[in-house]
DNA sequence: TGACTAGTTTATAATGGTTCTAAATAGCTG
DNA sequence: CAGCTATTTAGAACCATTATAAACTAGTCA
């Protein structure tokens, strides 16, 4: 399996069920944003064995701490999150809280002139609410 | 009262509550962020009858429907409220949770290239993570 | 291979921000 | 003032997320 050097590397073990995460998060053709619950759903669908919400939860923020996943910054009762974890920036579809990635050529650059002492910057993430 | 129009222009009754919550927020030197825990903080130290905490998320979800008030998108499980409604966007102090105002000026046009049928951009909002 | 240990998973309970409910109250219009 | 509707309120309900603590498992070392 293709991922579990990737996650010893990481020093998170290869468990059956962060493998089987992986497979849906990973094993895709494109990117994807998803919420805890749609991934629920997803692996559902995907895995035949049970895997504990907690342990989705427990994953996911695993997963985000290594950098293999992004939370992208939406008003939102729940949490979204991203596979695409180049820099890129977001529509959001205020009707269906759904996300479409802009590329960085859909923006430009984006230069921060202003510094906050003993401050660096970690992320720039733009988010363009669309209605109808 | 100097609220008692701008509420009735709203089609807002001018209720005690609200005067005295928009006393809270707008009768200030500068503009501010907030959680709703923290004004319902503020709100106690100014005033001296009790407001409802129902009605602390009503007014502000009221104020905000009327664009008195914006709300800031950030990965935080409150929500965060802006009394500046102008154009602008924000540093985000990972540590302490804290939103800094940044000027246009500090950040520059953003200029979206892309474009969704039948949608049109209702704001451009920039989050800059910052980390120690 | 057989423990030993630390890391994981799991069901379930707890937490906490936000929304709902339904009854009491207060603006507004005539 | 009367009557109507909007608003306020306490408390319950909701629901995403986190904590708990017991069972399990991967990795290690003899």
């Amino acid at each position: 399996m293709k991922y579990i050097e990737k996650l010893r590397n990481s020093g998170l073990r290869p468990t059956k069920q962060r493998l089987q995460i992986c497979e849906v998060l990973f094993n895709t053709e494109r990117t994807f944003h998803f919420t805890i619950n749609e991934l629920e759903q997803k692996i559902k669908d995907k895995i035949d064995n049970k895997i504990s919400l907690a342990t989705i939860y427990n994953t996911v923020h695993a997963f985000e701490k290594k950098g293999y996943l992004k939370q992208i910054p939406v008003n939102s009762n729940q949490t979204y999150f991203d596979t695409n974890i180049t820099d890129h920036h977001h529509f959001y579809n205020l009707k269906d809280g759904k996300l479409i990635d802009l590329e960085n050529s859909d923006v430009g650059p984006i230069n921060i002139k202003r510094k906050i002492d003993g401050k660096k910057i970690k992320s720039i993430e733009v988010l363009v609410k669309l209605e109808d």
